[in-house]
DNA sequence: ATACGTGCAAAATGTTTGCGGCTCA
DNA sequence: TGAGCCGCAAACATTTTGCACGTAT
């Protein structure tokens, strides 16, 4: 990610490029995915929308991110009970990356390996099916939770 | 698993090991768990019960749930926008394996791999948290809606 | 006897949808 | 002008919970 701004940009062109209109409650959602780091729920970016005092009903956030998703430019992650999480991503698959759920805190926090990455290409090849995306969730409890 | 009736008879042993009683509608619960073969939905079951004319309420089959998730006796998983998935498991983590679904129809198509394993758990000692669990999901076209 | 289990129905979520009105292109 | 978008509120679906009653130990 060449930081939240260029997100921004890259997903209102898009969405451009694909016949829908611009409108100030979809930038400001827009806006909001693209300052948080990585998986917020749609309560989340209604939050930080309503500090920003842009009034944006829930019912755009999720029918944005419905959008956003269908152009691959956000991803949905279902991490255990709570509701669903999406996070800024890259069409083309960039700076791909996973998650671990501490499970005391809850907290999110995402890791790169390049070693896991090719493990599942290759188990991709040896199955019989075309495997078009993945996603690794690892559970356990984070350096601050441990004691 | 050494079969459905053995995954139930492990269960019923290890709810009485840990101080729970036996009763007429969690054994249907279990028994409903063992004969399926992988990642069923609350309501799958509560299907299974009716057609067995097992009279079980849907807050029983939640509850039993719960209590075997917490003996890891089963896995939830959270695949997509559906409701959550069970799957019955053993405890020590034996025959453990992941899942493969098909965004067209579907289908959950479980499978191994070694070398994921492999990886997953080398990964496991590079980063700084200790990581209990994992889950990998892999999504695509299953060979039958591949055309 | 008593702690645990159960069914029911209500409540609590989280997400989607219908609709009349508004707005960008 | 007209297709798409909006907010609101109602509808939905899934899961949890309170409560009075039952039952295994």
């Amino acid at each position: 990610m060449h930081g939240p701004q260029a997100w921004a940009e890259v997903a209102e062109a898009m969405l451009r490029e694909h016949g829908h209109k611009a409108s100030g409650p979809r930038s400001a959602v827009l806006e909001s995915i693209g300052r948080q780091s990585c998986v917020v729920t749609a309560q989340d970016l209604a939050v930080d929308l309503k500090r920003r005092k842009k009034k944006v009903g829930i019912a755009t956030v999720y029918r944005t991110l419905e959008v956003l998703e269908d152009l691959k430019l956000v991803q949905r992650l279902d991490l255990g009970t709570e509701s669903a999480r999406y996070e800024p991503a890259m069409p083309d698959g960039r700076h791909h990356h996973h998650h671990f759920v501490c499970r005391d805190c809850g907290d999110v926090i995402p890791f790169e390996d390049d070693a896991l990455e090719r493990a599942i290409e290759a188990l991709g090849r040896r199955l019989s099916a075309s495997v078009e995306e993945h996603d690794v969730i690892l559970k356990g409890r984070c350096p601050d939770c441990e004691k």
